[in-house]
DNA sequence: CTGAAAGCGCTAACAC
DNA sequence: GTGTTAGCGCTTTCAG
């Protein structure tokens, strides 16, 4: 592999000349950066980014830290569809992106420390917001920049993106709520996981602000396990079988709930209304087709890493969030309350 | 940020010293190993992995190219489930993983040759296996080791780990046929991809094997879009009514089949049974539940990145392949023909 | 506008 | 078993 200085050699310049044409440097005669760069072409040279980020002690890579759940990821085209975004603004500005995996807390924060100080990634996207998060206090002190997909617990203290949850939620209940119902069972997640939390008080909001008694029994938390969504909802139904619609703070859960309902011999949306969130795209395939709010998840990945470029060079002074807009979606899966 | 200098001052070593303890080199007496080690607790000093690239010219980073297209990751499980397996043995040896993301195949083409060129990685993994692939051609010029997963159009040339796509086809057919049906659709995706072409040769197989008539005309060819393949579907079944099962080459596609049956009226698996392939998590959630083949994603995964490290660090002379097993997983969506 | 020289942090002969 | 030295390929002062 021929380097820097065989191209000078074939050019008859000196290394550094070299360079400052690689580098687009201001001050380089149009001359002699043509012949070098027909010299690189004739010699096959491209430049070692490695070398390179050695001197310029910047690796002009960023690290991804996925969450470590397989049952997060459960057919959740959400990191795919995140990595496209993330991948799209990081072609464009010449980073590249270094995938941190793991198997556990423990584990992911080892990982992600040593990339970190082994100098390899030169800021970090965070994709996922958890509560009491050991991660983000070790990267503080390591003074390393990232930016946090979803909303973290210091809510002032961090770069972060991501959907107005809370609001989106009171939306999307208060829309159960147009439509005349008002005990209204609610599917949630792992509350150390924020997006839950917040999704949860969209709905308490939702009810307080029209007047609707909140019942804490009419709340059921699950996994990523469908099976299990299923059963919960069944015995939900069960126990409150006045309950004439249900919120489930992710379609996946909201798949699970239909089976459940309808194996209970009910109907979707007869007798009971349905409401997802996240958008997944298989949501307008199944039957009934579900009403759901779309979180553009793209965006949440292209604006994160953006604003993750724009601190390692800019070095912002505050810290700031951005908040991507989600649309509700309404399809055939609610009905109206027939008291 | 210490270096290997600091260390070495404070243990009152040189830095080579140091260097030797930090890659475990033999002939170091147990105490400064001891005293270096201390040392580098005190200072907080990591390695460098940068410059540890420079000298050693490997990067212990493998490339991931990554498909390009968004319709293919449509609520596919797929790549989150086979990072998974990359990300646990690439842990496990120490390799970092760098993600490869493009729009088309001309962006993924240069992406993924100026990774190479530029020495960012050691060895490729290609996560999918295309017709008549220029990518392959140019990473063989450029001598870099790649593990295909798939079945590429060039076996005896290339390092791949694939599914028996024919074989497990073959039998997942054969069940339909053991269950009396003769006239058998198939949804098949573009098939530039190999997986379709080989799904579609088992499909072929298994009639042929069996004593029944090819018909061309019962293969349809769709996309990602699910509103395609229910729309194709249901023509297919208006022209060809006595088709009494339908083959999806992927269980996405075998929902919207299902949704066409339903469309038009008839039931599955009553009036046409349907399978599927993959084992989206999703089909045992569907109603009705989804025949479907287990194709082992979290292993295809993991055998391609073993592979790949193997052949960085050994360079095989032969190239070789290996074949991650499928289980055929039956559930409610087929029923016997009823003629 | 261009060249010489130093150095990024580490490893690897080569000495001793 | 440990230190000295050179150098991986590049950028960047500093001269001129």
């Amino acid at each position: 592999m021929p380097t820097i200085k065989d191209v000078a050699k074939s050019a008859g310049v000196s290394p550094s000349t070299v360079s400052r044409v690689i580098n687009n440097h201001p001050r380089i005669s149009s001359e002699t950066k043509k012949r070098v760069e027909k010299s690189m072409k004739e010699i096959g040279y491209h430049p070692n980014i490695i070398a390179r980020s050695l001197v310029k002690q910047k690796t002009n890579t960023l690290g991804l830290v996925m969450p470590y759940s397989t049952e997060e990821a459960f057919a959740d085209p959400f990191y795919s569809e995140i990595l496209r975004g993330i991948g799209s603004v990081a072609q464009n500005k010449e980073y590249s992106l270094l995938l941190i995996t793991s198997n556990g807390m423990k584990e992911e924060l080892e990982v992600t420390l040593k990339a970190v100080r082994s100098k390899r990634v030169d800021g970090l996207l965070i994709l996922r917001a958890r509560s009491n998060d050991k991660l983000l206090k070790e990267l503080k002190k390591l003074k390393t920049p990232f930016v946090i997909v979803g909303r973290p617990e210091d809510e002032k203290n961090n770069f972060w993106v991501n959907n107005d949850n809370i609001e989106s939620t009171k939306k999307l209940v208060e829309y159960l709520i147009g439509l005349g119902h008002e005990k209204i069972g609610v599917i949630t997640g792992d509350s150390k996981y924020i997006v839950y939390k917040d999704r949860l008080e969209g709905y308490k909001r939702a009810l307080e602000d029209n007047g609707i008694e909140y019942n804490p029994n009419y709340i059921i938390q699950t996994t990523g396990h469908h099976g299990l969504t299923t059963k919960y909802t069944k015995e939900l139904l069960e126990s409150y079988p006045k309950l004439t619609a249900i919120f489930a703070v992710d379609d996946l859960m909201a798949y699970g709930a239909i089976l459940g309902i309808k194996e209970l011999g009910l109907k979707v949306p007869g007798d009971v209304s349905v409401v997802g969130f996240n958008n997944n795209p298989l949501s307008q395939l199944i039957t009934p087709s579900l009403t759901t709010v779309d979180i553009n998840i793209f965006e949440l990945g292209s604006t994160a890493t953006k604003s993750l470029i724009n601190i390692i060079n800019k070095e912002p002074t505050e810290y700031y969030h951005e908040i991507v807009k989600t649309n509700m979606i309404i399809r055939d899966s609610c009905g109206g309350y027939k008291g």
